[in-house]
DNA sequence: TTAGGGTTAG
């Protein structure tokens, strides 16, 4: 590590100990200390600091604890930067009396806290709930009257993004107090409202920047497109998006894309497509994202016009296919039952990097269970099943397929892993694995499946309650007794269910002799 | 340390 002849001194050690630190090389940090300490070589404040802040790097915060420790025990003053770095790590960490116990020296030491470690002093009071403190920590510095922009910024998104909108309402107004606000504490702020729903509020805001002679730039557009938009107000988002395209702030599709799916979202489809044009009319390149959006919106109300139409342009323009494509447009084959495109698409996928996810491979399962196609489905399947991506669905998908084509043994086996796997968790797959047993009689099973069903919260329904009057009859209850019951569960859900439960459990324990 | 877009079913 060190050439033989030449000695180095803490200079040249503070270099190498930060260079193999940097690089995540603790070994030779180590070792590096250790050759130090063989050739007398005295650590100074600057080892300290650069072991302190490289411990704190690996998160390693005891250890840097530790060092600083060492270093008052070497009769070596930390100076600034060791106190900012490890307060730093302190707050970001919610070390709260730790960091109060450093706040308390530096001001002994006449020490000042930077800005950046000022706002992560604010967001860990927040987050430790001490909201009081918090408000007083950041008043403190206010008063002082030497916040910058970034800082009164950092202050309000703290409050923002916790929640507390009153809090960074009145850091905003103190900014106010001293000068105009900058883009900074509008933009931040116009966020708080945002995360908190306030919609009109983070309006009225960004109309009111001008006002102040500021100016919204991408940031504050980018924000409040986004917000109103992810909110279900797509015109509004226009409106704004419009604004921001006028002021020639628009540098991407991303915006535009944000406002196109929530129109999608609300069955808008029209919109979305006009939105669309407008957006290749300002000259404004679609991505794969933004085609993506209207393929899928297509896929969705089964249109395959409409879809192919996007992914011939999206091809024309050398955009290459990718899984979420792909996944849109097998969704889009199974709702309408083709088949053949269905396996195009699918072997497509096969191609591409990613490979094919469960979802498309649910999808071809279902359309082969349909078409009771037995050995591509069990091929589909087992593929999952050894990568360890089957889930509910692929599971529930092969018992309808067993059952459909009366393999019972194998229809058995599959309801039987889905239990032992916990794949049990939703109302279609007890039902499934309810009927089936029901249509066997296997009373055991069925009553044990209900209970589960019950146990875990699932509501059950109709259907439920007519594979268990199946499962009743078999074992010599009367029809009308059945009927019975079923009303009851239909005009009293509690005591309706507490009565299935009841009888169940009564001729559960009859001494019929089980199979 | 100011913001950010698409797919999830029986």
């Amino acid at each position: 590590m060190l050439r033989v002849g030449i000695v180095p001194n803490t200079v040249t050690f503070n270099t190498m100990i930060h260079m193999f630190g940097n690089h995540g090389r603790l070994e030779e940090v180590a070792l590096l200390m250790q050759k130090m300490e063989q050739l007398r070589c005295v650590p100074d404040t600057r080892t300290y600091n650069i072991l302190i802040s490289l411990h704190v790097k690996h998160d390693n915060i005891i250890v840097a604890k530790g060092y600083f420790k060492k270093m008052q025990e070497a009769s070596l003053e930390p100076d600034v930067v060791s106190y900012r770095t490890l307060l730093y790590a302190f707050s970001t960490r919610r070390m709260v009396s730790e960091a109060e116990e450093l706040v308390k020296e530096m001001n002994e030491r006449g020490y000042e806290i930077d800005e950046f470690t000022q706002s992560s002093i604010t967001r860990m009071y927040i987050e430790s709930g001490m909201l009081e403190k918090s408000w007083l920590w950041f008043y403190r510095f206010h008063i002082r009257g030497k916040m910058s922009p970034e800082c009164y910024a950092a202050n309000i998104d703290a409050f923002g993004e916790r929640g507390h909108v009153l809090e960074a309402e009145k850091v905003f107004e103190s900014c106010r107090e001293r000068r105009n606000p900058t883009v900074l504490e509008f933009n931040v702020m116009i966020k708080a409202y945002g995360i908190n729903k306030m919609h009109d509020e983070a309006c009225r805001l960004i109309d009111s920047m001008d006002e102040h002679g500021v100016y919204p730039d991408e940031c504050s557009y980018n924000s409040l497109v986004q917000m109103l938009a992810s909110a279900d107000i797509p015109q509004k988002a226009a409106f704004y998006l419009t604004k921001m395209q006028e002021s020639g702030l628009v540098s991407d599709c991303v915006p535009y894309c944000a406002v196109i799916s929530s129109f999608v979202k609300l069955g808008q489809l029209e919109m979305a497509v006009r939105l669309f044009e407008e957006m290749v009319r300002f000259g404004l390149k679609p991505d794969v994202v933004a085609y993506g959006v209207l393929i899928n919106a297509y896929a969705d109300v089964g249109n395959i016009e409409g879809a192919l139409r996007y992914v011939n342009e999206m091809k024309e323009t050398g955009l290459a296919m990718n899984g979420v494509i792909c996944n849109s447009l097998i969704k889009l084959y199974k709702k309408v039952g083709c088949l053949k495109n269905a396996e195009e698409v699918y072997y497509m996928l096969q191609r591409l990097d990613a490979g094919p996810d469960v979802y498309s491979s649910n999808c071809m399962i279902d359309l082969y269970t349909e078409r009771s196609m037995l050995k591509p489905a069990e091929e589909i399947f087992e593929k999952l099943r050894r990568n360890r991506n089957a889930n509910e669905f692929s599971y529930a998908m092969m018992l309808c397929m067993y059952k459909k084509i009366g393999s019972f043994d194998e229809a058995f086996k599959i309801a039987k892993q889905m239990r032992e796997l916990g794949l049990l968790t939703d109302l279609l797959s007890y039902n499934h694995v309810l009927g089936l047993y029901a249509l066997d009689g296997r009373f055991n099973e069925a009553v044990t499946i209900f209970n589960e069903m019950i146990k875990s919260g699932v509501e059950p329904t109709d259907l439920t309650f007519k594979s268990l009057g199946v499962v009743l009859m078999k074992r010599g209850v009367s029809k009308k007794a059945v009927k019975n019951l079923e009303i009851m569960w239909r005009n009293d859900y509690e005591s309706g269910l507490e009565v299935w439960l009841a009888t169940l459990d009564s001729v559960n324990s009859m001494v019929y002799g089980d199979e």
